[in-house]
DNA sequence: TTGAAAGCGCTAACAC
DNA sequence: GTGTTAGCGCTTTCAA
């Protein structure tokens, strides 16, 4: 493979020269960078990345730390969406995006800041990591500058993107309340998730809002899982014939909701209504479909990536991006049945 | 950050002796290698694997060229799903994966070669391109190791991942005509796809076993696409009102025959038979469920990514894998009608 | 406007 | 077992 000094030797001048030639400098004749640049075509010369970067301590790549991007995962789609996001910004750049396959048992071994440094990238984004991971604490401790995905913490080095939480929740609570309902539980994610907490939070807001009194013993978890949050859902109804509205942190624990109601014999909206979150493909074909939070989640990965370019070249002026979320009113919902 | 330079410091001994005790040649004095170890923690130190690749001329990346990753590919997931099996097997090896973004507009200033030898990969994995693109050729072409993801092509540094697309059609047909059809029309991709290629062979043969004519007119393009497919198919039975069965090159394809087939009026399967191909998720979804030839995406891009290590650590037995197709027989194809 | 030379962090002969 | 040295391909002072 061509370098500069084949070049340099072809062209018969320096390798200062054609190094500079090549990268645009100003101070180069034009006669001698036509020819430099002749040559470079005509050698198929391809600059070597490696070699730049090592000098420039600089590699114009980013690592890319999710976890859970398994087959499994179709189900939501959020991996997917933030990498094609992330991938649509950087096709804008000159960055290129390096994964680090953290799922894997054997990763155990190498701490994500191991990761990133020994590939030296210039920045990380992570995703789907639990919050009590230590090796996340790690990687936001270093002096790596990177952006997070749902988890909001923010230093020197380190920004997020998340959507707002909060009022998405809020809203999930507001519908139902403006259909009458007053008897709404909730399913939520696990104590690792800060979109759980978050979510936790915007309904407690809704409530009390509306004036209803929150009852702790309402809010179940689901650990984002359609399995586990039918058992919850399950028990909730059980333990609590009274309600009628149940509000999940996510589309993939309402349909496990929708499972229970339907196997306990509760139609769905008519006896219980359903708020999931995230909006994924599926909640438009589920029966019936389902009203719920929309996120764009590509939009979340293509602001984390903008936003760790941005810190990186030093041009960021807040190190967090907020995105909002929006009522997908479906058919999952309706007016509360009257009291007997 | 620390470099071997700063541990031979530290721990009295030359480079080389730090290099070869941290890289576990045998060598070295356990004592000193105890010591190095030692001093290598202290520091917190990561290797640089810019310098290493730089100088074993080797990156120990994976180039990742795909076409197509944007938030339309949710519905079918395939590129994500090649990317799950690629990551899982890289997670079980020291290659990382490199991202390329091929499907923006500027990336036609660089081609795919260029993009992997500025990268320095070790090689790549092609998947989502169009057999008409002229990169595509230049790379197959170049000395870069790559596999193909359904393209057959092969030669000494090129190997290919595909499933058995021939048998996949084949067996869609026959399922057809055991169920009594004999007048099958085919939605097929486009011409510059290799599987639509396949799967018109497939389809070829199936009919041929059953001893049932070929008629090109009854061949329509859907070029992987829904809408397109729907307008296809409604032509297809404008036009032939004895078609009693469809099948389709991929699920999306399906989903549109089968509005078309509402359309104009025909119960999917009473009056009309359709077999997808693919088996995406939603294909269970649809209603009626699709009957569907399923493929497994993630293990494309499992054994992809293997083959392609095998290829470099020069033990590839073979350059190419075939994977193998199921018939999912839900609910989309029925027994003919009897004739009138 | 150009070139010589140093050096980025690492590996690998080759000598001792 | 260990150290000396050269060199991977590039950028960047510094001097001419």
């Amino acid at each position: 493979m061509a370098t500069i000094k084949d070049i340099a030797k072809r062209a018969g001048v320096s390798v200062t020269t054609v190094s500079r030639a090549l990268n645009g400098y100003s101070d180069v004749n034009e006669q001698t960078r036509k020819k430099i640049m002749a040559v470079a075509k005509e050698l198929n010369y391809s600059p070597n990345t490696l070699a730049r970067g090592l000098v420039m301590n600089k590699s114009n790549t980013l690592g890319l730390l999710v976890s859970g991007m398994s087959k499994e995962s179709v189900k939501d789609n959020f991996t997917y969406l933030v990498l094609a996001g992330i991938n649509q910004y950087a096709g804008e750049t000159d960055y290129d995006i390096v994964l680090f396959s953290t799922n894997s048992t054997k990763q155990r071994e190498k701490t994500y800041s191991q990761l990133c440094r020994e590939r030296r990238v210039d920045g990380a984004i992570i995703q789907g990591i639990r919050t009590d991971d230590p090796y996340l604490h790690e990687v936001i401790e270093s002096d790596i500058p990177c952006v997070l995905i749902d988890i909001s913490v923010e230093s020197d080095t380190v920004g997020y993107v998340t959507t707002d939480n909060i009022m998405g929740a809020k809203k999930a609570v507001q519908h139902l309340v403006e259909l009458g309902h007053r008897d709404i539980a909730m399913i939520n994610g696990h104590d690792f998730a800060f979109v759980s907490q978050k979510r936790l939070e915007g309904y407690k807001l809704g409530l009390k809002i509306a004036g209803i009194p929150f009852r702790s013993d309402w809010v179940v978890k689901g650990f984002f899982e359609e399995a586990e949050a039918e058992k919850a859902a399950w028990n909730l109804l059980e333990n609590h014939p009274e309600i009628t509205a149940i509000f999940c942190a996510s589309d993939l624990m309402a349909f496990g909701a929708m499972s229970a109601a339907k196997k306990r014999g509760l139609r769905v909206p008519e006896d219980l209504s359903i708020v999931g979150y995230d909006d994924i493909l599926l909640a438009s074909y589920s029966n019936p479909p389902l009203t719920t939070i929309a996120q764009d989640v590509s939009r979340l990965g293509y602001h984390a990536s903008k936003l760790l370019v941005e810190m990186l070249e030093g041009r960021a002026e807040s190190h967090n991006v907020i995105l909002d979320t929006a009522l997908v009113n479906r058919s999952s919902t309706a007016k509360r049945r009257p009291l007997k």
